[in-house]
DNA sequence: TTTCTGACA
DNA sequence: TGTCAGAA
Protein backbone atom coordinates (compact mmCIF):
# COMPACT_ATOMS: atom_id res chain seq x y z
CA UNK A 1 0.00 0.00 0.00
CA UNK A 2 1.32 3.27 -1.05
CA UNK A 3 1.78 5.85 1.85
CA UNK A 4 -0.03 9.22 1.20
CA UNK A 5 2.17 12.07 2.63
CA UNK A 6 1.35 15.62 4.07
CA UNK A 7 -2.37 15.38 3.44
CA UNK A 8 -4.77 12.98 2.68
CA UNK A 9 -5.14 13.54 -1.09
CA UNK A 10 -5.93 10.72 -3.18
CA UNK A 11 -2.96 11.67 -5.52
CA UNK A 12 0.49 11.93 -3.92
CA UNK A 13 1.60 15.31 -5.05
CA UNK A 14 5.02 14.72 -3.98
CA UNK A 15 4.87 12.66 -6.51
CA UNK A 16 4.46 15.20 -9.26
CA UNK A 17 7.53 16.45 -10.03
CA UNK A 18 8.22 18.46 -13.88
CA UNK A 19 11.39 18.89 -15.67
CA UNK A 20 12.37 22.51 -16.16
CA UNK A 21 11.36 22.26 -20.22
CA UNK A 22 7.66 21.84 -18.83
CA UNK A 23 7.74 24.34 -16.24
CA UNK A 24 8.18 26.50 -19.34
CA UNK A 25 5.89 25.31 -21.30
CA UNK A 26 3.53 25.44 -18.37
CA UNK A 27 4.37 28.72 -16.81
CA UNK A 28 6.19 30.64 -19.63
CA UNK A 29 8.95 31.35 -17.64
CA UNK A 30 12.02 30.65 -19.74
CA UNK A 31 14.75 28.14 -18.44
CA UNK A 32 16.75 31.52 -18.02
CA UNK A 33 14.93 33.25 -15.36
CA UNK A 34 14.08 30.12 -13.42
CA UNK A 35 17.90 29.35 -13.12
CA UNK A 36 18.05 33.03 -12.09
CA UNK A 37 15.19 33.23 -9.54
CA UNK A 38 16.65 29.69 -8.04
CA UNK A 39 20.58 31.23 -7.93
CA UNK A 40 18.73 34.31 -6.02
CA UNK A 41 16.93 31.99 -3.48
CA UNK A 42 13.55 33.09 -4.70
CA UNK A 43 12.50 29.33 -5.93
CA UNK A 44 14.04 26.26 -5.27
CA UNK A 45 14.73 22.54 -7.60
CA UNK A 46 14.37 19.60 -5.89
CA UNK A 47 17.36 18.25 -6.69
CA UNK A 48 20.12 20.67 -6.13
CA UNK A 49 23.06 18.55 -7.44
CA UNK A 50 25.06 20.43 -9.48
CA UNK A 51 24.85 20.07 -13.30
CA UNK A 52 21.86 17.93 -12.99
CA UNK A 53 18.76 18.47 -14.94
CA UNK A 54 16.53 20.70 -12.41
CA UNK A 55 13.12 19.22 -11.15
CA UNK A 56 10.54 21.07 -9.67
CA UNK A 57 7.93 20.05 -7.15
CA UNK A 58 3.94 21.09 -7.68
CA UNK A 59 4.08 23.11 -5.20
CA UNK A 60 6.99 24.96 -6.81
CA UNK A 61 5.17 25.21 -10.18
CA UNK A 62 1.87 26.82 -8.61
CA UNK A 63 4.58 29.70 -6.75
CA UNK A 64 5.91 29.73 -10.18
CA UNK A 65 2.76 30.72 -11.61
CA UNK A 66 1.61 32.76 -9.06
CA UNK A 67 4.88 35.05 -9.16
CA UNK A 68 4.48 35.39 -12.91
CA UNK A 69 0.56 36.53 -12.08
CA UNK A 70 2.02 39.02 -9.83
CA UNK A 71 4.82 40.39 -12.11
CA UNK A 72 2.20 40.64 -14.91
CA UNK A 73 0.69 42.92 -12.53
CA UNK A 74 3.49 45.31 -12.19
CA UNK A 75 5.26 43.49 -8.98
CA UNK A 76 8.93 43.81 -8.57
CA UNK A 77 10.34 39.84 -8.33
CA UNK A 78 11.08 40.50 -5.09
CA UNK A 79 7.67 41.44 -4.58
CA UNK A 80 5.77 39.20 -6.24
CA UNK A 81 7.84 36.51 -4.71
CA UNK A 82 6.77 37.63 -1.21
CA UNK A 83 3.31 38.03 -2.16
CA UNK A 84 3.38 34.52 -4.04
CA UNK A 85 4.64 33.35 -0.14
CA UNK A 86 1.72 34.82 1.25
CA UNK A 87 -0.86 33.31 -1.29
CA UNK A 88 0.82 29.88 -0.14
CA UNK A 89 0.30 30.13 3.48
CA UNK A 90 -3.59 30.81 2.88
CA UNK A 91 -4.22 27.85 1.27
CA UNK A 92 -3.79 25.34 4.26
CA UNK A 93 -5.99 27.98 6.17
CA UNK A 94 -8.79 27.88 3.38
CA UNK A 95 -8.46 24.27 2.65
CA UNK A 96 -8.62 23.20 6.94
CA UNK A 97 -11.39 25.52 6.90
CA UNK A 98 -13.07 24.77 3.80
CA UNK A 99 -12.88 20.87 4.45
CA UNK A 100 -14.30 20.99 8.22
CA UNK A 101 -16.89 23.88 7.57
CA UNK A 102 -18.48 22.80 3.97
CA UNK A 103 -20.74 20.35 4.93
CA UNK A 104 -22.19 20.18 1.15
CA UNK A 105 -23.39 22.00 -1.83
CA UNK A 106 -26.34 21.78 -3.41
CA UNK A 107 -27.53 22.85 -6.79
CA UNK A 108 -30.56 24.58 -7.84
CA UNK A 109 -31.94 25.91 -11.30
CA UNK A 110 -30.31 29.53 -11.15
CA UNK A 111 -27.85 28.75 -8.25
CA UNK A 112 -25.48 27.20 -6.21
CA UNK A 113 -25.90 26.56 -2.20
CA UNK A 114 -22.84 26.01 0.28
CA UNK A 115 -24.13 24.28 3.37
CA UNK A 116 -21.78 25.70 6.13
CA UNK A 117 -24.25 24.50 8.45
CA UNK A 118 -25.02 25.89 11.97
CA UNK A 119 -24.19 29.45 12.70
CA UNK A 120 -23.52 28.31 16.76
CA UNK A 121 -23.97 25.63 19.21
CA UNK A 122 -27.73 26.72 19.72
CA UNK A 123 -28.35 24.78 16.44
CA UNK A 124 -30.97 27.71 15.43
CA UNK A 125 -29.77 29.38 11.93
CA UNK A 126 -27.79 27.77 9.06
CA UNK A 127 -25.74 29.77 7.34
CA UNK A 128 -25.27 29.38 3.24
CA UNK A 129 -23.16 30.26 0.81
CA UNK A 130 -24.40 31.53 -2.09
CA UNK A 131 -23.47 31.63 -6.35
CA UNK A 132 -25.53 32.89 -8.83
CA UNK A 133 -25.47 34.50 -12.11
CA UNK A 134 -21.44 34.96 -10.90
CA UNK A 135 -21.74 36.50 -7.77
CA UNK A 136 -21.78 35.34 -4.16
CA UNK A 137 -23.71 36.10 -1.19
CA UNK A 138 -24.39 34.83 2.43
CA UNK A 139 -27.81 33.77 3.30
CA UNK A 140 -28.83 32.39 6.99
CA UNK A 141 -31.85 30.72 7.72
CA UNK A 142 -33.96 30.31 10.86
CA UNK A 143 -34.13 26.38 11.40
CA UNK A 144 -36.32 25.47 14.07
C1' DT B 1 17.37 16.30 -27.80
C1' DT B 2 17.34 18.61 -23.57
C1' DT B 3 19.57 20.76 -19.86
C1' DC B 4 23.69 22.67 -17.39
C1' DT B 5 27.12 26.36 -16.44
C1' DG B 6 29.42 30.40 -17.66
C1' DA B 7 29.88 34.52 -20.34
C1' DC B 8 28.71 38.41 -23.30
C1' DA B 9 25.58 42.01 -25.42
C1' DT C 1 17.08 38.57 -19.82
C1' DG C 2 18.16 36.47 -24.29
C1' DT C 3 21.41 33.84 -26.48
C1' DC C 4 25.56 31.23 -27.59
C1' DA C 5 29.26 27.79 -26.67
C1' DG C 6 30.87 23.41 -25.12
C1' DA C 7 29.98 19.54 -22.18
C1' DA C 8 26.74 15.89 -19.99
Amino acid sequence: MAELSGNDAFIDTDKLIFGIGQVQQITGVSGRQLRYWEEQGYIQSLNQKKGAAREYSLHTLFFIFHVTRFLDDGFTLQSAVDKAKQFDRQLPVLRQFLREQLHGVDFQDDRSILDFGYVDSSHTQRIYGIVKNGETSFEIKNVE
